[in-house]
DNA sequence: GTCTATAAACAGATAGAC
DNA sequence: GTCTATCTGTTTATAGAC
């Protein structure tokens, strides 16, 4: 006796794939509301809600909250920052390097809203929670390198590699990236769409002629 | 009949005097907890505790919780910064300017560690706070003014003054030294003493070259 | 003006039904 | 594996003593 298993187109979801959905249904909402209310402002019954389920499903699938929380900080911080970077490596040609990243400050401020706000919520809990500091770290870390690794090919398009480190100019691009899109959340007057081009344009010009 | 008020050096402490002392003693308090508990999970509690009242004390003064964050917030954000501008400004001569900038980089990230987790309080509050964005946005654009005096100041002395704008350049200094100064909290060895410096010498030189 | 005591609401987490 | 009910602790804010 098979029972209607395996009938129909649809029919997939082992214990295993259903409880891998739950997770990953509550994951997203918890995401959203994170970055909505904040850690301590953010309450799992919200959370369970908006994934539509219960307080107990949480608590059946994770150990509970900061566990959860931990959990999107060490898969999700920055991954948004890396998939553009490589959306940027495949679809644009060094010219337009600069005009992708001056886009994906504009849509990351204006669009992609809770980017932001979910990053400050791991950077809080990683100065408060010590404990979580490395995971914060080895994300960002990663994220750099991905952009290292675009500056790199980047410049060696335009045979000007090897002479120095680009490490130090993804951490300052980094950091720029993430005031600028904060500024222009308080204030997207004083950040024009154009300022973090024209900003990299300075700082790329100033790097170029500092090699001699 | 003046009773021993009038006597000793001390006695000076009028209704109105004292009110105020409990007043700076509790927005004291309150900025280093909301640093270290963010502001859903500092308590009135600890806020009063740490000053050495009780809760009461607080009500009695503010509000309530919401109204003690937002006087510090539209009066102590980014005022670290300002008046850092202004030492560097009374102390230093225009070839110090960038090191000094540097300094206040390391300082801020090492050292004042509140000054950057209360900014970053303040900028979620605003985000999710529509009501308190402009406050923060004002605070935020006199700190960038005072920061666009000191650039004009020390480019003019170089006699390189009035031919561009310095708004933009004092916006990108900005964002790069919150930006830096939340990195180097998270992994310090990512973001050497002397980065900043160097971001703003490349940023200075291509801004520089890009008059022609 | 400040304190103590308390009210009323809400949180995270657990136990047991299904 | 998920849900309902509940336990326990904590929160903001207020009332009334002093």
């Amino acid at each position: 006796m098979v029972e209607n298993q395996g009938s129909g187109a649809r029919r997939r979801l082992t214990r295993a794939e259903s409880r891998a959905r739950t997770r990953q249904l509550l994951l997203d909402a918890a995401a959203d509301v994170f970055a909505e209310k904040g850690y301590t402002g953010a309450s799992v019954e919200e959370i369970a809600d908006r994934a539509g389920y219960s307080i107990g499903a949480v608590y059946s699938n994770f150990e509970g909250k900061q566990q959860l929380f931990l959990e999107l900080l060490s898969t999700r911080a920055e991954s948004r920052i890396a998939d553009a970077a490589q959306v940027l490596k495949d679809s644009e040609d060094a010219p337009g390097f600069r005009s992708g990243l001056g886009r994906l400050l504009t849509d990351t401020a204006d669009q992609d809203i809770e980017f932001e706000s979910l990053h400050a919520e791991f950077w809080l809990y990683a100065v408060r929670n010590p404990e979580a500091m490395a995971m914060l770290a080895s994300r960002l870390q990663e994220a750099r390198t991905g952009l290292e690794q675009l500056l790199e090919e980047s410049l060696s398009e335009r045979g000007e590699s090897a002479a120095k480190p680009v490490h130090p100019l993804a951490t300052i691009v980094f950091a720029l990236f993430h005031g600028l899109v904060q500024q222009r959340r308080i204030d997207p007057e004083s950040v024009p769409e154009d300022l973090f081009d024209q900003a990299l344009s300075w700082l790329f010009a100033g790097w170029r002629a500092d090699r001699f």
